[in-house]
DNA sequence: ACGCAACATGACCGAGCGGTCCGGTTAGGT
DNA sequence: ACCTAACCGGACCGCTCGGTCATGTTGCGT
């Protein structure tokens, strides 16, 4: 996990053709749009559309309809973990953390088919979205851990907890953010304080915690 | 809204022959069922099968689908609201709004459907949804300003406020719940501890407000 | 310039959906 | 006991979906 950048996500094995090439990339872009605007529902015949090639070739280039979705989202959950992992160096532990919820947030806000997919649901079959999870969870853990240290967060709180919490901003503001894109703030502060509040005691526990991730299986 | 009770909402407008009413309790007690396990998707054949009668059937006491939808979840919404307004005659106006928010999420939790209709999106069409929605939203109302007033509560929570709240923690503890069911006591807990908290000063405006809900129309 | 493997395409398939319809059944007034 | 309108059921329709395949096209090594 680290210095790759093909362009991108690596075909099979053997070098593609140009054509090809051009095909993959128009194929990409329009599934993140679509699915970004229209969640995973959206059909493959609406993104080869979308990206001007035949249904037939979608599966050309991936075997099924999930495959080509997970490539979409964990290439975005990649780029939320750059953001939390940047945010690390930010000199205020609280701000860092808030900072990383904001762009969690934002992002869920304006791509439907992420916040469907890091609904973090058990039946969340793909490798590649689990691992993204995981990856995702760590760092906010990290950034978590340092809040406690530093900043003035709960003690009892875990990475996990902050990625709910993320997904949780957003689906409470979600039928607002029609007509206000940006009403999820209102939320997200209102969670932060709740987040930091030290009156009344502990949480109920987290008991299930990570029995969800396979790490130990 | 008060002296009804016939045990089922009222079909069209005569009286009905005894094996149909029979048919149609059935048919209710099916369809609650399987929304509530299934989500709004589940099939009307899937429902027809529990209710163990013919999918022609289904059509005859309910035009569509979503005509049967909405009538299992107003009434659901309808006992939501009951619970609401009972909360009002409690004690403490704070342990009131906790009670009623712990009701509302331990629903969304046993009831997928419920989870699905009350996420109040823009594009819930079905009238007899919408009126639910409106009467929880000026329960919660009542409640939150008797919390402001008697209690803890920030000032510049509404009704509307509290029912997306409640919506939220159900969304953010949803993937435990099938793990650990109460799961979503923890975020609860943690988000009432931010609707109470007072030293950060007043959360972002609500700007939209009221403008999603047709009552000035 | 040629030939072939890699590529693109859209007609096609089967499954599942909501909703319709008509032939058979049954409740209940008389 | 009978007649009729209310009721029931399941074959059927039209549609959309994910996925396949035979056919035609094109990049590219030689």
């Amino acid at each position: 996990m680290s210095t790759e950048e093909e362009a991108v996500a690596a075909p099979p094995a053997r070098r593609m053709r140009a054509d090809a090439v051009r095909t993959r990339k128009a194929l990409l872009k329009a599934a993140a749009e679509v699915f970004a605007e229209h969640g995973a529902e959206a059909s493959t015949a609406q993104i080869a559309a979308r990206a001007g090639i035949g249904k037939g070739t979608v599966f050309r280039h991936f075997p099924t309809k999930e495959d080509l979705f997970a490539a979409i989202i964990s290439e975005e959950i990649d780029g939320l973990v750059t953001v939390g992992r940047r945010q690390a160096e930010q000199a205020d532990a609280d701000t860092a953390l808030l900072q990383f919820m904001s762009a969690g947030v934002d992002l869920y806000a304006n791509n439907r088919a992420l916040a469907e997919a890091l609904r973090m649901v058990s039946d969340v079959r793909h490798p590649e979205i689990q691992a993204g999870q995981e990856q995702l969870i760590a760092t906010a853990e990290s950034l978590a851990r340092r809040a406690q240290r530093d900043g003035s967060l709960r003690a009892d709180l875990n990475g996990q907890d902050v990625m709910l919490l993320i997904c949780g901003v957003y689906y409470t503001a979600a039928p607002l953010l029609a007509a206000d894109p940006s009403a999820w703030r209102r939320y997200l502060r209102l969670t932060f304080d709740g987040m930091c509040a030290t009156g009344t005691g502990p949480l109920p526990p987290a008991l299930v915690h990570n029995s969800l991730l396979p790490t130990v299986r």
